[in-house]
Formats: structure tokens, sequence, C-alpha cells
DNA sequence: GTATCTGCAAATTATTTGCCGTATT
DNA sequence: AATACGGCAAATAATTTGCAGATAC
């Protein structure tokens, strides 16, 4: 599973495996890869009595988004979050305008399966895509029926 | 132009119109909208003998997001940018991850018309799409170039 | 054994806030 | 005149860094 392969990876690039660096790359498939700030990985590594520094996780996240486990998003919220990457179920995001949560959109029709032909085009000019990040922001269904009621 | 509707704008809200704030508007119309942080549009004005504090221009360019004039930006690199708001004129990014550019893509075939259909989907269950946001990862053509010579 | 890694605390960066005098309406 | 606004400096939040001791290889 995940845990060999960063070691494995780890030795590649001539870098050690620690127990910090399995434990916070467990955070990420124990929490089935939510989400996570730096700040959220440190509590809950706190939360189950597991000792790493907050610079630590800091140091560990970049690590682990270099060498291909995470991958770094942004939600306009001032924090970096990350996520773990499954490269056969890429997925986009709708962020909710009212109240922030954060869905993952794993649908067979993907954004990335309808855009390849614009990307297929943004080839022939020169540039390469190597990445494609979309987000959707607007009103979940849960608030737009909250909305119903209250106003 | 803009700054007309600018103080049509604040006086319906109930704000106040006063230099700074056109000061700082104007500042994205003559840049032609680059993608300027809060810092950036700072030093602009410095560099003009236009004397505004930096709180004020933080403060500024939030309100005119507020106030649907300026667009909220990020592209990862632990600032916020902003673009000028031009309803007609919806583009998305391309980032290099070697130089670092922020391309912006103004095609006729924009990845929005392209996703259309995928918005309509979200629609139907339930997710009220406001708005689109598609950036684009890779190597822009310059760097491509460079990297043929010089590897 | 040696180079890499960790923890700590201090530094840095971007942004926000409180307060008080100033300007707009 | 009343209230909103701007400037300043201090506060906050997230992240990074220097360094000395600890640990993986």
């Amino acid at each position: 599973m995940h845990v060999d392969s960063l070691k494995k990876e780890l030795k590649e690039r001539k870098y050690r495996m620690t127990p910090q660096r399995e434990q916070v790359l467990k955070v990420f498939i124990e929490t089935n890869s939510e989400h996570l700030g730096a700040e959220e990985v440190y509590r809950y590594l706190l939360s189950k009595r597991i000792n790493v520094s907050k610079a630590t996780v800091y140091r560990t996240v970049d690590l682990l988004v270099e060498l291909g486990f995470l991958r770094k998003l942004q939600f306009d919220e001032g924090v970096y979050r990350y996520e773990l990457v499954d490269k056969d179920n890429r997925h986009s995001h709708f962020i909710c305008n009212s109240c922030g949560k954060i869905y993952e959109l794993k649908d067979a029709l993907s954004p990335e399966a309808v855009l390849k032909d614009y990307t297929e085009l943004l080839r022939t000019q020169g540039f390469d895509v190597k990445e494609l990040d979309v987000k959707f922001r607007g009103i979940c269904p849960k608030c737009s029926k909250k909305g119903r009621k209250e106003k």
C-alpha cells in the first residue's frame, strides 16, 4: 500500500524514511483524504498522541507533494489544503458560497473529459498542459433547501 | 466608464466616494487588469507618488470585490490577486510551472462554454453553480523552447 | 560515522484590526 | 454635524527558517 511506496520513493531519491513521514501520510489515508490543512494534520496527530512538531508537518506535506503523494489545493480561505493523489480518480470541486463546504465531484462525466478537446487545442499552441484544476462555486443543495424554509 | 459606475454603486450602498477608492480602481484599469496583489497595487501607487496606505489598499480591493468590480484570484503562491471583472469576457488561466507566468485564455472556444453541459448536470443535482474557475498548469511555450536549447 | 531529519523558537510574509484624527455627504 | 473613511502601528495567521541535538542508513 501507500506506506510501502513511500519507503521506495524516498529511497530512490535518497531521502530517509522516518516515523513522522509515515504518520503524516497515514493521516491522509485514515481520513479518506479529506482536504486537510497542515494545522489540521498536526491536530489530528496530537489527538492520537503521536508527537510530531508543526514544522515537521509543514516540511512533510511539502515533501509528499514533491514526491507525488499529495496534491496541494487552495480554496480561497488563506490556507493550503492537501489531498491524496489518486491517479485513476481525478475530480473537481464544488465550493458552497454559503456554508463553505467543499464537495468532490467524481461523476463519470468529468470536466476533465469534457475539456479534453480544449486541452488539445492549447497543446497545438505550445502549452504543455500537465494539470487541470476546475472549481465550481455556488450554493449547495443543503443550503438551497435551508434558504427556502428560513427566508 | 468604470469610475462613474463606482461612484454610482457606492452611493447606492451608502458607501462614500473617496480619492483612494478611485485611485485603486484606476490601477486595475491602467494596467489592463493584470493579476495584481494588494502589495503590487500599493507599490504602483507609490511609484506614481499617489499616497495611499497599505491598509487602505487591502480594505479597498475587498470592497471592490464586494461591489463586483474586481474578482479575487489565487494562484498557489500565498498571495491573493485581483483582476477587473469583465462580464462579457470571462477567461481561464494557464500557469507555467517553470517560470510562474500566468496567461489569460480568452479563446472563442472557452472552457466555460465547453463545460456548460456539465454545469447543467450539476444543477439537476441541486448545485446552483454561480461561478466557474478553470486553471491549467504545465509548461508554457517560452519555457518549452528554452528547455530544448539549454538541456 | 555522517548526512539527513526533527523540534524548538524566532523570523518572515500576507493580511487584518483598533484607534483616533480627517474627510465626505 | 454625523458618520464613514484613512493612516498608522500593532496584532494575527499561516508558513518558513536557523540551529543544535537526534536518528536513519
